[in-house]
RNA sequence: GGGCGAUUAGCUCAGUUGGUUAGAGCAUCUGCCUUACAAGCAGAGGGUCAUAGGUUCGAGUCCUAUAUCGCCCACCA
């Protein structure tokens, strides 16, 4: 029996003991098609908020939908503990920074914290109710993924696509590592736009060069005009002095300087800007390097020497000014890189750092993009945008400590790399020794390990390969190349999701998944994202959980289209309440009348039911439709609007049968009570991809025909009532109509109706006749005319009884 | 500045290839204790579909601008 109220507390508890203990969602291989998801490890940086659950709900239902379509669905959860965020996670924490704690300590540090999280991510990820099978969850940072990913970069190697090599990258000086262009973010800061008179060496002609960064002075290499400025083309060729500095440029033409932008003089410095280096390539110029990697002026500027960069933009402004140098400062606003992990602007540095090719292979990488299928399909002009944008190959390497190593040392001598192998991996460069005992080139016997770790990207984006345990004996590469789904959100299209398929097509030459699925946002109010920063996070998932069930926050995160924002919304949540309290009673209802209930072959059904179980064929169609096409918030819209036609409609003109069986028949009662033992379960098993705990209690009351809802089978069902279809809707409007005479008369919905005279078409006539006790029951019918109409219907008179004649 | 998306009732959202009178829920109002459910039921009011043009017999839907918001990128001279 249900219970008179549900709990979903107490009940949602249960059915995660149970679901654990009997390992409904355990992954095995067997015969039937494996469909793989490939989902996100979140960042384990210490708090899933209300936007992880939004997105990971999503996926998670298409994970429940493919099951119960008959596929053998793996679905792997991970985390990803490694790198940057989590090193972060532990300074912030340990109130140190990592170099104060010391290497060892603090990778220790940073195990104990992130397998602290970790296990509350878990359990808050099986509160929601996630389908995964936790016996196949990773990590990026276990022996077994450092594995995976030290022979990913290995093949690579092996491939040639993979290089080591001075080169100015991108540089932190607050995380102090280098990093890649994708973890920039931009940021309006404000700033000075300081004009500054510089002459020529030859005929001390003045000219005015705007910069915002004057503390580059000691960094100028060249001095570039376009050559069809006519204001100042006849510079080039001479020199420039360089103010306060002392020191003379040559001027040069090119046609990347923008002539109406500041001055339309431009001063290049290595390294300022990207333009900078394409000239120092370019023009093959001479590399003045002045910053520190910890942000300081080094010691062998002259004035300058030792003080941070903004310590000394400053000072150089105040000794400009002071010896005439400066024509003007303009306050500015504008848009600087920065890291996206600390905030903090990014300068470039000059050093030895890993790269993966990305320049040589673009069109590669779109022509894979264009073999997967993008939901919503626009997504796809977002990955085309940022692959032809991509300036720079992938730095893939990080001066930290907590990530993978790379399996590499160097010839102290010849500086030559030395590679381990790959039966020896995983490997720890500081601790383990290469198996080489000189080098290959100059016969050196003493080696210097690699201290540089990778990139947490560089690893996240081998999650398909640590999914099919790629390069172990026992692996699952022939059913997961390619997997079937990717989902994430739409910001990491140019992160995870292009590694990814960079990988892939370095390593197998295909692309790494047939679909990927992309999710909105989740915005605080209209037009205002939640983050951290604005501090509007105000919602905990956990206390949604508490407060409103597990079902219920799913009923929220699915709603809405594939892709587009939605906003957190309490009123959503309260709908999605309504809804799990419907099905709970008209469950209790349901059951309430299959007490004496057999469930045997019958096809004589009443008009009534035929019209609803042809509705529901319709609308699983319409619903099966959606979710092929991965629009979740669209199928369960079509459900729902059912479910409550059902409920308020059907349910209506059907209980005066399953009540009354003397004054209907037997078998007219027995055609409800099949009717709705059929489409309770089939509306269970629907539900059952957004709600999982509610329907598996109701399920195991009622029905148990398996150890558990979810393991069961969506089958279409096998009948033709379109015509019962059309025309039941067609009755229930003039019943809608007779029911609102009552409610504008301010009448009860049970008063008698001592005559109704109608006019209706043909079919309809046909219906309502066909299911004339029904009809007369529902709106209590005394005297019923029907009269011929060419078209649909109308009421012609209509008599309620009188107030005190009923009382 | 560029790419992509969004803008529909007071609020949160649907509206698929153009086609009767633009739909739900919440909120508001009027009623109804109806042998599952008052956390319910039946009704009612509420929209010049962001703005301005255009294509079409017909536009919320297609096109072009503009505005606002979001994501991504570029812009540091």
């Amino acid at each position: 029996m249900l219970d008179k109220k549900y709990n979903a507390l107490e009940k949602e508890e249960k059915w995660l003991n149970y679901w654990q203990e009997n390992k409904i969602y355990e992954f095995k291989v067997d015969k039937r098609k494996v469909y793989s998801i490939d989902t996100p490890p979140p960042t384990v940086n210490g708090k899933i908020h209300i936007g992880h659950i939004f997105s990971y709900s999503q996926a998670e239902m298409i994970a429940r939908y493919k099951r119960m379509m008959g596929y053998n669905v793996f679905y792997p959860f991970g985390f990803d503990d490694n790198g940057l965020p989590s090193e972060r996670l532990v300074e912030k924490e340990q109130g140190k920074k990592a170099h104060e704690i010391g290497r060892e300590e603090f990778s220790k540090l940073c195990y104990a914290t992130t397998d602290k999280y970790e296990a509350e991510f878990q359990d808050l990820f099986s509160k929601l109710g996630v389908s995964t099978d936790w016996n196949i969850h990773y990590k990026t940072v276990s022996p077994e993924t450092i594995k995976i990913s030290q022979t990913s970069f290995l093949d690579l190697i092996s491939k040639n696509h993979c290089y080591h090599k001075e080169s100015p990258a991108l540089w932190c000086n607050e995380c102090l590592t280098s990093i890649a262009q994708a973890e920039l973010e931009t940021k309006t800061i404000k700033t000075t736009f300081n004009y500054l008179k510089f002459k020529t060496v030859e005929d001390n002609e003045e000219f005015i060069i705007a910069t915002t960064r004057p503390e580059l002075l000691p960094a100028i290499v060249c001095v570039f005009v376009n050559p069809l400025d006519e204001e100042h083309k006849h510079l080039i060729g001479k020199k420039a002095h360089i103010p306060v500095i002392n020191v003379d440029v040559p001027i040069m033409g090119d046609e990347k300087v923008a002539i109406d932008k500041g001055t339309g003089v431009v001063m290049c410095c290595t390294f300022g800007d990207q333009t900078d280096i394409e000239w120092w390539k370019k023009y093959n110029l001479p590399l003045k390097y002045i910053f520190t990697d910890d942000g300081k002026i080094i010691d062998s500027v002259p004035n300058y020497g030792g003080l941070k960069i903004k310590e000394a933009r400053k000072q150089i402004i105040e000794d400009l000014q002071e010896q005439g140098y400066v024509l003007k400062i303009e306050e500015l606003e504008h848009e600087v890189q920065t890291h996206e992990r600390c905030g903090k602007e990014v300068e470039y540095a000059v050093m030895k750092q890993w790269f993966i090719d990305i320049m040589n292979h673009k069109e590669d990488f779109l022509k894979i993009g264009k073999e997967i299928n993008w939901y919503p399909k626009y997504m796809y002009t977002r990955y085309e945008e940022w692959v032809n944008n991509i300036a720079w190959d992938w730095c893939i390497s990080r001066q930290r400590y907590f990530g993978v190593p790379f399996p590499v040392w160097y010839c102290e001598k010849c500086q030559e790399p030395i590679f381990a192998h790959k039966e020896d991996l995983p490997v720890n460069p500081l601790i383990d020794k290469p198996r080489e005992s000189k080098c290959p080139k100059c016969g050196c016997t003493s080696f210097i390990p690699e201290t540089d770790v990778m990139d947490t990207w560089a690893t996240s984006s081998v999650t398909p390969l640590i999914n099919m345990r790629y390069g172990e004996k026992d692996n699952y590469e022939d059913i997961l190349k390619p997997m079937s789904l990717r989902t994430n959100a739409s910001e990491i299209i140019r992160t995870w999701d292009f590694y990814t398929i960079v990988k892939s097509f370095y390593h197998f030459g295909i692309k790494p998944w047939d679909n990927v699925m992309i999710s909105g946002f989740v915005m605080a109010s209209k037009g205002e994202k939640i983050s951290k920063s604005k501090g509007n996070s105000k919602v905990e998932p956990i206390d949604i959980i508490k407060e409103y069930s597990a079902d219920v926050i799913r009923y929220w995160a699915a709603s809405g289209r594939l892709g587009t924002d939605i906003t957190f919304s309490e009123e959503t949540l309260l709908r999605g309440k309504k809804l799990i309290n419907k099905i709970w009673n008209v469950a209790k209802f349901i059951e309430m009348h299959l007490e004496d209930y057999e469930d045997k072959e019958f096809n004589d059904f009443e008009y009534v039911d035929k019209w609803i179980i042809g509705s529901f064929q319709n609308m699983e169609k319409e619903f099966i439709n959606y979710l092929e096409k991965y629009e979740i918030g669209l199928a369960l819209n079509t459900l729902e609007k059912f479910f409550w036609n059902f409920c308020d409609n059907y349910i209506e003109i059907v209980k005066h049968r399953l009540y009354r069986p003397e004054e209907f028949g037997v078998i007219p009662r027995y055609s409800g009570q099949k009717t709705v033992y059929m489409l309770l379960y089939k509306l269970l098993q629907d539900f059952s991809i957004f709600f999982p705990f509610i329907t598996e209690e109701i399920f195991s009351v009622i029905y148990h025909t398996k150890k558990s809802i979810h393991l069961t089978e969506i089958e279409e069902l096998k009948y033709d009532f379109k015509e019962e279809q059309k025309y039941g809707d067609l009755m229930c409007e003039i019943i809608s109509l007779v029911r609102g005479e009552k409610s504008n008369n301010n009448l009860s919905l049970k008063t008698v109706v001592e005559s109704l005279d109608i006019s209706v078409e043909d079919k309809l006539k046909n219906a309502i006749e066909s299911s004339i006790k029904d009809f007369k029951a529902t709106l209590f019918i005394e005297d019923l005319k029907i009269n011929a109409l060419e078209n649909k219907y109308q009421i012609n008179a209509i008599v309620l009884k009188k107030e005190e004649e009923n009382n």
